[in-house]
DNA sequence: CGTAACCTTGATTAAGATCAATTCTCGTGG
DNA sequence: CCACGAGAATTGATCTTAATCAAGGTTACG
């Protein structure tokens, strides 16, 4: 692997080659395929996730085995790293567990396994890598507060919402085309919802000539209309 | 207002005495009777709270008034906190946003705000603060995944898994009795549906005789039947 | 007491889940 | 290059849950 994929990973950005070199030196590569779990929230934890290269989801499974997507992650970004700040002693001894499962979404799907040691020695010479952490941490509380919104509001507002907000992402904002980066199952899962009603949804917002679909390509026909669906 | 419920504040549980005494003349005391507004979240953010009487809760508001309950926060708990760490220099120029809205629950309850730039001030000279930040954001972020999660799986779930919660934060865990700290209405909200449907629901739990309601008062008589409505 | 806020109940409706088949898509091997 | 098969996506019919609408009851408190 390119070492220099840590300096893109924003954690990290203020480090000095000799810590980046300590990092790289004591973490672990892991390559998933598509569909393999890369833990289980029954697991002990033992250190956080950088996704290199293809893509994760984060997710909670209640027991007549239906699954609910909280996150998903792409390169370059960090997963499971909140753990480390509760209870450390509990970490350190393994006697805590990942607050979720989670799943590689994509064939050779590449993490960095950061160890929970490794990281404690790197943060205690590094008070300002808390800072981003904080940061990282205060995105995720505030997607999670949107998305709590967004699940609660039926099945349309939250597909609007979320295809508002890949439109947002992606660059072609001017060509009104997006490219999911997700299964549609996933897709369903969420915004809180199934496979067959995601489908039907999708296809209502066709016949009145909204968006179209072809395959996990969408254009947004017309966005205001989305819009509208959003505040109701 | 006594200065010393500020040493019972956890993040600040590693101050010195000046340092204390640096927030408490620095900060001020509001005071909300029941129903007020504490922020909305399209105004503008200048700092965080924290509760020392009384009770708060985070909630977010659609377009058609239905509103969504995402926290209750009590004595000693800080919120709107997570925002102090995203976009800085958009934070000084207060021109970002509270990340929802928040409304007293109580009359009579006192809030501390501690102002971002005088925040700010404390953390540069303690870094440690930041690890008890990110600690609280750990737990946030723990409890939203698991909301997520226990609110898109049907009323029944949602307040059995309530109920079950507040008997375990009760001291009271063998007298199985739970006293709501919260109004009826906000529980509905809180676990995502409407104040008729949980009324229904707690009907159903009674004739069950699974608990029983006296306003506030809920006997939990079989805690295993709720521990299976978990687990569907 | 009286009134307002809170809570409960019943009848109805709407949204989405479930179940059961198909159809579509795409990678693989013949 | 085509045929096959598995996984993904769609469709229809039905059932369940919870939201809505509309009254009533209760409770707390001045």
């Amino acid at each position: 692997m390119d070492k220099s994929i840590l300096k893109k990973v924003n954690l990290f950005s203020d480090l000095n080659d000799d810590e980046l070199e300590k990092i790289y030196s004591h973490s672990t590569i892991k390559k998933f395929n598509k569909g393999e779990m890369i833990f289980f929230e029954t697991e002990p934890y033992n250190g956080f996730y950088i996704v290199i290269e293809g893509s994760v989801k984060i997710f909670k499974i209640s027991k007549d085995g239906r699954e609910h997507v909280i996150h998903f992650i792409f390169p370059t970004n960090t997963f499971a790293e909140a753990p480390l700040f509760e209870q450390y002693d509990k970490i350190i001894r393994e006697e805590f567990t990942y607050p979720a499962n989670s799943m590689a979404l994509e064939d050779d799907t590449k993490l960095i396994l950061i160890r929970s040691d490794v990281f404690y020695g790197i943060l205690e010479k590094n008070k300002n890598i808390s800072l981003k952490m904080l940061s990282g941490l205060s995105k995720k509380l505030r997607h999670l507060n949107n998305h709590i919104d967004s699940i609660s509001q039926g099945v349309s507002k939250g597909l609007a919402i979320y295809l508002l907000k890949e439109l947002e992402k992606s660059g072609n904002k001017d060509k009104n085309i997006i490219e999911l980066q997700i299964s549609k199952h996933d897709l369903a899962s969420y915004i809180g919802t199934i496979d067959e009603t995601l489908s039907r949804c999708l296809k209502k917002f066709q016949e009145n000539k909204v968006i179209s679909v072809k395959g996990k390509t969408i254009h947004i026909l017309q966005k205001s209309v989305l819009e509208k669906t959003v505040k109701l």
